[in-house]
RNA sequence: GGUCCCAUCGUCUAGUGGCCUAGGACAUCACCCUCUCAAGGUGGAGGCACGGGUUCGAAUCCCGUUGGGACUGCCA
């Protein structure tokens, strides 16, 4: 039978970027054994989802090209399977009521050594109610153990488990059973998830096997698989408050999602041949669940740029000028980053224009999102002057003179990358100075920095005209 | 506290008893290239947590210690 996995977030914030490795461990679990991928989305907890979060994940997985054979399916479409079952359960004796408050069990537990529930109402026999939760009734003795295909067999003794809850006083199912029957119904063969999970999985393997003896029809239990976490730089799990880990914000920022997937895959696991940058077909080709890490990773942001960088520079120019387009004119782009216009008006941009400066661009971002900054200068109709090296200028008498000196050669010269060379190289020449000198004055006056594209090639795409009006203009404002 | 997981350069990893004077990548340093900044090239520094075993031989197997992490909700 082919395998058959999930991936099942809850909708309570932006797309996580340890959901993004999990979804995509599974998705290449599933394309490599010829499974089925499925999106399962766990929407039980009324309080804490939301719609946009929903949406967010549909969203952030077609981004990251991760398509699911079936769903998305959500878990509150079930909700009625999980009752059904929970009765079966309850009837079988396998759960039973509780009315306990937490208060209460606090109060009785404070001076015992072990935290948890008491087992109080174990056996009590009360009658399910509106007040009462269902627990369910953890042997006393024995193990459970997880077959887990990263780390081999995990033993859980019984005893560390308190009765849990099973069913809210409310009626909601919740986790560990409601996730187990949708397996059931699904035919899950192969649960892919985060390591933080396991010590959950003999809640789910004594429920499973608690069900399959109420039933005739009993189903296998999945293989698990736990992958290892991702951590922040103090190697705890990635908070969603205190790390960067919204998969949207990367994408906002202009990583793209070929190297993000890339990123992601070396994150507790690493392609059979030595390259690191590896394609997709090749991904799937060689992925093994097999040889998975077991050790926490951390999530370094800065070989993820990297990374970008180098999928950025393999782009072809066209196809970086295409992918550049939601940064620099988000108006011609059906989607667009957030909180990242331009500091040019449509009328100001030249697509045209954009095409030839984007090659002198291209090997100069490891994002996107760094575009913009670096061609500004070609869009706008005057450019901010870098204050600290405008005053460097200002206090250079050899620069003040080349700059007047360029203005009077560039007046009249062919305007060519090549010839601008040749005549700024003279310009510094006859002053002593050497062309990565004299290039600067000019470079602060036509862009306003000192660092940017090569300046001949972006002189000659800026045109005369503009030129000679900037080398004008920080005339002007060196004499202030 | 209890249960469980984990432990190779700063980071991600290769390594499954001899091929390891431990390989690669990011970061870092130096040099080269160079109109700035990048990119690129070359080279360097940097690691098997510790202690016991097993073995002719251990990064690799076993035990312990130490360290880190996860879980311990009427969240998922």
């Amino acid at each position: 039978m082919a395998p058959r996995v999930r991936f099942a977030p809850s909708p309570t914030g932006y797309f996580h970027v340890g959901s993004a490795r999990t979804s995509l461990f599974n998705w290449l679990f599933a394309r490599q054994s010829g499974g089925v991928f499925i999106l399962r989305i766990e929407d039980t907890d009324v309080e804490r989802n939301r719609d946009e979060w929903r949406e967010g994940i549909i969203t952030a997985l077609a981004w990251l090209g991760l398509d699911y054979d079936e769903g998305p399916y959500r878990q509150s479409e079930m909700i009625g399977d999980h009752r059904a079952a929970a009765d079966a359960l309850f009837r079988a004796g396998y759960l039973y009521a509780c009315d306990c408050t937490r208060e209460a069990i606090d109060e009785r537990t404070a001076t015992r050594a072990t935290p948890g529930y008491d087992g109080y109402c174990r056996d009590r026999g009360l009658a399910r109610s509106a007040t009462t939760a269902l627990r369910f009734r953890v042997p006393d003795e024995g193990v459970t153990v997880v077959h887990d295909l990263i780390r081999g067999d995990v033993t859980f003794p019984h005893e560390s488990y308190e009765d849990f809850v099973v069913v809210k006083s409310n009626g909601v199912v919740l986790y560990p059973l409601a996730n187990a029957v949708d397996d059931r119904t699904m035919a899950i063969t192969h649960v892919i998830r985060g390591e933080d999970l396991l010590p959950t999985t003999p809640k789910q393997v004594m429920l499973w096997e608690a069900l399959n003896r109420c039933t005739d029809e009993p189903v296998a239990l999945p293989l698990y698989a736990h992958l290892p976490m991702l951590v922040n730089e103090q190697r705890k799990k990635l908070s969603k408050r205190k790390d960067p880990v919204a998969v949207e914000s990367y994408r906002d920022q202009g990583y793209l999602p070929e190297a993000f997937v890339n990123y992601l895959a070396l994150l507790g696991w690493s392609p059979r041949e030595g390259e690191e940058i590896i394609s997709r077909a090749a991904m799937i080709e060689q992925f093994r669940l097999e040889d998975v890490a077991h050790s926490p990773a951390f999530f370094d942001v800065k070989k993820l740029t990297h990374m970008n960088g180098e999928y950025l520079r393999r782009l072809s120019a066209g196809e970086f000028v295409a992918r550049a387009t939601p940064w620099v004119a988000p108006w011609n782009s059906a989607w667009r980053p957030s909180d990242r216009s331009p500091l040019w008006r449509e009328d100001q941009f030249d697509a045209t224009l954009f095409a030839r400066v984007a090659p002198l661009v291209q090997e100069r971002v490891a994002t996107l999102g760094e575009v913009p900054g670096l061609v500004d200068f070609f869009f706008l109709d005057e450019v901010v002057v870098d204050e600290v090296a405008l005053a460097g200028v200002a206090g250079d008498a050899l620069a003040r003179d080349l700059l007047d000196a360029a203005r009077e050669r560039l007046a009249t010269l062919e305007w060519t990358a090549a010839a601008l060379h040749e005549a700024i190289a003279a310009l510094g020449e006859a002053r002593g100075l050497a062309l990565r000198r004299a290039q600067a004055p000019i470079r602060l006056a036509v862009t306003g920095r000192l660092i940017g594209p090569p300046l001949f090639e972006s002189l000659e795409i800026v045109g005369r005209e503009r030129v000679l009006a900037r080398l004008d203009r920080i005339q002007e404002l060196v004499a202030r």
